[in-house]
DNA sequence: ACGTGACTGTACCGTACGGTACAGTGCCGC
DNA sequence: GCGGCACTGTACCGTACGGTACAGTCACGT
């Protein structure tokens, strides 16, 4: 996957990864649809014809901004332990830091997704992908929790990742929406109390 | 707000609701941007003049669908009887149901609002009202609960109210992404049974 | 020195789309 | 029967945008 055959070779690659930056901020910014080719170029400083070059089409270069996001997100998720309640806790106070630091826009994966979950199949294969991916980050983490004996043992890591993706998603859509921190707090919260809730019973 | 001074009087009523209609199932199969308004019209069969004497722009339009997509969810929460259990799982089911049908295409109100708060204010304005209608119907369903005992005095209504929906959008983004009901099942049932959790606690 | 291939600049094309102009048509009260 | 107004049809405009053509330039291996 980090093989890509990587089509370049010197400050080509450089000139690619500005591209996808500049891309990536303005499609979270604007959306998709509502980003075109021009503004990204003029941004990035490159013509048309750099552009073509390095990718052959919008959709190519809308793929790499997926990828670039989900590595973004992935990255932030692996600075904390999230095998830990507290790593969990403090993952989930930088994405609520985040999410008022820049401005209420949205989670960088999710908003992009939704939009691009509407086109042809093979954008909704990436997303889907690229979904599953963060999906699997965090199942192999409640994996490790309950070996290690944090949770209970009739919990299932995919499906408490799955709620917990969700709930992280819906609290994005709602602070998003009304510009506001607070709900998206509320829907961690309730996340939170919900994964605590299957620690192992003392049943025994 | 129904008042609305409903700016014609005939069967122009009619074809403006034809227009809304149609703009509306066009708009959530493909998104609010990749809908023209060519396709809305020909496939409402008007003309460019007829959009335009009911409608002073696209945007104003996409108002009218939004506040269309929104009673109609507002109207299937009214045929439930939400401020019970019951009900409330009726509703969840529902919605499941709907997910189903339609294709796994989303929350008609959620996808419309996700796009269209990366507008202007006025839009980013429209779409935070209509959360919030939303937002209110479900609180006052679960402050009747716990004025009739059915949740705890410690239960805040609007706070459930915000988790609940969080966890029903997150439920449709992750569905529609995957294509499967079954991330959207898993979130349900977590805001169910968070909501169980606020019952009263025989502690007194 | 020179040839090859990665890279860059500029000009252009086709089309789709939101919006406008304008000339009607048919219903309704008087 | 006629004036006015809600409504409809058609043709057109300006622009934005994705994509192409083509003519270079620059680095580097031989």
């Amino acid at each position: 996957m980090t093989s890509e055959t990587g089509p370049k070779t010197a400050r080509g690659r450089e000139r690619k990864g500005a591209i996808i930056e500049v891309a990536a901020a303005l499609m979270y910014e604007r959306g998709v649809r509502a980003t075109g080719l021009e503004d990204v170029l003029a941004e990035s400083r490159s013509g048309k014809s750099q552009f073509y070059h390095y990718f052959s089409s919008k959709d190519e270069l809308v793929a790499a901004v997926l990828e670039y996001q989900l590595m973004t997100v992935l990255g932030e998720l692996g600075e904390f332990r999230v095998d830990t309640w507290r790593g969990i806790r403090s993952w989930f106070d930088a994405l609520l830091e985040g999410q008022e630091e820049r401005g209420f826009k949205g989670c960088p994966v999710g908003s992009l997704s939704i939009e691009l979950s509407a086109g042809d199949r093979l954008m909704q294969g990436r997303v889907a992908d690229a979904f599953s991916r963060w999906e699997t980050a965090l199942a192999r983490a409640f994996a490790a929790m309950q070996a290690r004996g944090a949770l209970d043992d009739s919990a299932r890591p995919q499906i408490l990742a799955e709620a917990t993706l969700a709930a992280i998603q819906g609290g994005y859509l709602l602070s998003t929406i009304h510009r506001d921190i607070a709900p998206m707090r509320t829907a961690l919260t309730a996340a939170f109390t919900e994964l605590r809730a299957a620690r192992p019973q003392k049943t025994s």
